[in-house]
Formats: structure tokens, C-alpha cells, sequence
DNA sequence: GTCTATATACTGATAGAC
DNA sequence: GTCTATCAGTATATAGAC
């Protein structure tokens, strides 16, 4: 009657390995016996379980995308912290759930781009009514909101889409990305402050 | 004997249609039949020029990776130009070639993470002896290379990477958005100027 | 619920006519 | 060189035994 590790439903042990499958190859380039395998299961039980490769994608998809989108309104969308608090804390709380999660943003991109249709509007009107939107436009309203989220998750979350290019290099493998990655949590914030203040 | 458009090889017509496929799609979800309908050609001509889907990709993506990186290395090691003109160089050129090819960051991203062994270290070696890492050391030993140059790459390719997602945006739909690229062009050097002169 | 076996459809590639 | 027809291999999905 104990619980055991093994208790994890068939269900969920097909949803876990779909999560790294998906997220690792995208929709086309995985095959559902990628999926059964990675779980140790038979194949016939995805079928049973979530009816098809569609239906299975959809939910991890709509999990990955909450993950991705949903973390970034949130910590933008606070009431409590200052604009330099919001930058400190996307810098901080975003690159560590890039960091363990890699495969996130080329994943959420790539399959976007494949059906647009996928992503909803609501998510970025959730963005465009933010409070980090109404604090810039009240120190700055000389800059633009756009141009300045779009720096900040630039520097963010491209490093990490681009690791399997930048980790080639020698001075970049592994756990020096990963030092490097860390650093910019420091960096970004400071290298903000200077855009800020400048003019 | 007069040359016509259709004068162009059935061979050619094929890389071309590879091209706009394969980046598109990338590799996985590209069928053979795709790109012999978007050719306007027969199926069987495919392997009668190329032998396979593999090698015609091989073709296309060192074409696509020589446009994606190569562009990159000789405005950065340009003996004849300053620093800050390589800056306001790559925020002008590469991103009118990127505009041109909205598709190219991503496929590159997406096909090394699914073959690392796809990318030559060849390649991040020019960039790390290029003038601009030797020229940045000069003017300011202080700043780290690497977080400058991805700074630099992160906040004009990731846009383009992420048009999908911004394009769903009103205020920023198919030319609001081209414009707000466009404007980046004159932002980013600024940008990059703050950062330089601070501290 | 879980398995084996198989149906059905799709994809890359080739044979052979023209 | 280019086409039609087709093969062989693979992928998703299901039927039916346990």
C-alpha cells in the first residue's frame, strides 16, 4: 500500500516522456515509438491512453507553452516590484528555468512557426496589459515598450537557443556555458541600468 | 537561342524549391514531394539530380550556413573598419539579410541542435580570430567578447526568430513589424554605444 | 490495462517506358 | 532527361487475445 516511484500512472509515465521527446525533436521528427520507448512502454498504450500523436502533442504543447509564456507575464505582470526588481527577476528566475529546460525555446518557436494557429492572442494582450508596460511608460515614456522587452528576452533566451552552436566552441562546453549563462544574470540587469539612464 | 527564364536547369529548379522547402520546414517534416510540386517538377528527378533527400539537404544546408555565418565573420573581420562601424555594419547588413530571409535563423538553430556534427568548428574558429575580438580586447580588456558579440547577435537575430509569435501582436503585424525591425537598425549601435561608455 | 499481431497509409527511392 | 507505375520500408493506429 506504500507509496513506490511506481506509482507514477501509465498515463503520466506516457505524458513524461512525451514532454522530453517532443520538446527535443519537435512534432515531425518524433515517432511515437520514440515516445513508447522512452517511457518502456507499448506502443499500443498511447493509443489507448491519448487516441493519437495529435491529441498526445496538443497537451504537451499547450503545458509548454504555459511554461514559457506564463512565466514571463507573471513575474512582469507584478504589482509589488519596481521596473528594476522586474528586470533583476526575469533575469534571475527565467534563465534558471532556461537552464533547465534547453529544449523550451527552440521548441515553443519552431512550432509556432509550423502553425501560428497554435499560439493565441491572449497571451499577448496578457503581455501588452502588464504592469511592467505601464511602469516603463511612466519613467520612460520616451523609450519603446517593445524595443525594450524584446532586448531583454533577447539576451536572455537567445544565448540559450543558440548553446548547441556557442558550446562547439572550446571555451564554451558544458559547465563553462552554464558559468557564462549564470554571469549574464548579473550582467543583463546592469547592462539595462546603462540603456536607462543613458539620455 | 535567346535566354529565358526557363532556361534555367531543371537541376537548379530543384535547389531552389529545396531551399524555400527545407528552411521552411526544416529537414524532418520536408517530404521529397513537397519539393518537387513547389519545382513543378516529377518526384523522380529528385533522385535523378541528387540521389537522395540527404544529399540535396547536405547541399542546401552548407549553402544555408555559409549565407547564415559566413555573412556574420567577414563584416566582423574587416581589417579596414572601427569597431563601432563593425557594430552599425552588422546592425545594417544583417539584419536586410535576415528580412530577406526570415526563415534562415531558425532552420541553421534547429538543424544543428538535431546534428551538432552538421556545424564545422571551422567556423567558430574565424569568428574568435577575427579583427573585431582582437579590436574589442584593444578598447576595452574589460569586457568579456563572448557576452558582447551574443549580445550583439541575441537582439538581432532573436526578433527575427521570434516574428511568429510578435507578428500576433496588432501593432506589430507583417509591415509595422518589418518597420520595427528596420528601426533597430539605428537603435542597436546606440544601444551597444551606452553599454561601451558606461563604467 | 497491457500485450502481440496486423491493418492502413505514407514516404523515399527505383525500374522501365518514352 | 522526364515521365508513370510501383516497390520496400516505415509510421500511426487498431483489433483482438490475455
Amino acid at each position: 500500500m506504500e507509496k513506490k516511484e511506481k506509482d507514477i500512472s501509465t498515463e503520466e509515465k506516457i505524458k513524461e516522456a512525451a514532454r522530453i521527446v517532443f520538446t527535443k525533436k519537435g512534432f515531425s521528427a518524433t515517432r511515437t515509438r520514440d515516445i513508447a520507448e522512452e517511457a518502456g512502454l507499448n506502443l499500443a498504450l498511447l493509443n489507448y491512453y491519448f487516441r493519437s500523436k495529435e491529441k498526445l502533442f496538443h497537451i504537451i504543447m499547450e503545458e509548454k507553452f504555459e511554461q514559457f509564456f506564463g512565466m514571463i507575464i507573471r513575474l512582469l505582470d507584478d504589482e509589488s516590484t519596481s521596473l528594476e526588481k522586474k528586470v533583476t527577476a526575469v533575469a534571475n528566475d527565467y534563465i534558471d528555468m532556461l537552464l533547465a529546460n534547453p529544449d523550451l525555446p527552440i521548441f515553443v518557436l519552431s512550432e509556432i512557426k509550423n502553425n501560428p494557429a497554435l499560439f493565441s492572442d491572449r497571451i499577448s494582450s496578457r503581455l501588452l496589459k502588464s504592469v511592467f508596460f505601464r511602469q516603463l511608460n511612466e519613467v520612460r515614456p520616451d523609450i519603446n515598450v517593445f524595443h525594450f522587452i524584446l532586448n531583454l528576452l533577447s539576451m536572455i533566451i537567445f544565448p540559450i537557443l543558440a548553446q548547441p552552436v556557442i558550446s562547439q566552441i572550446d571555451a564554451m562546453k558544458d559547465k563553462k556555458f552554464k558559468k557564462f549563462i549564470i554571469e549574464r544574470k548579473k550582467l543583463i540587469p546592469i547592462w539595462f541600468n546603462s540603456i536607462l539612464n543613458t539620455k
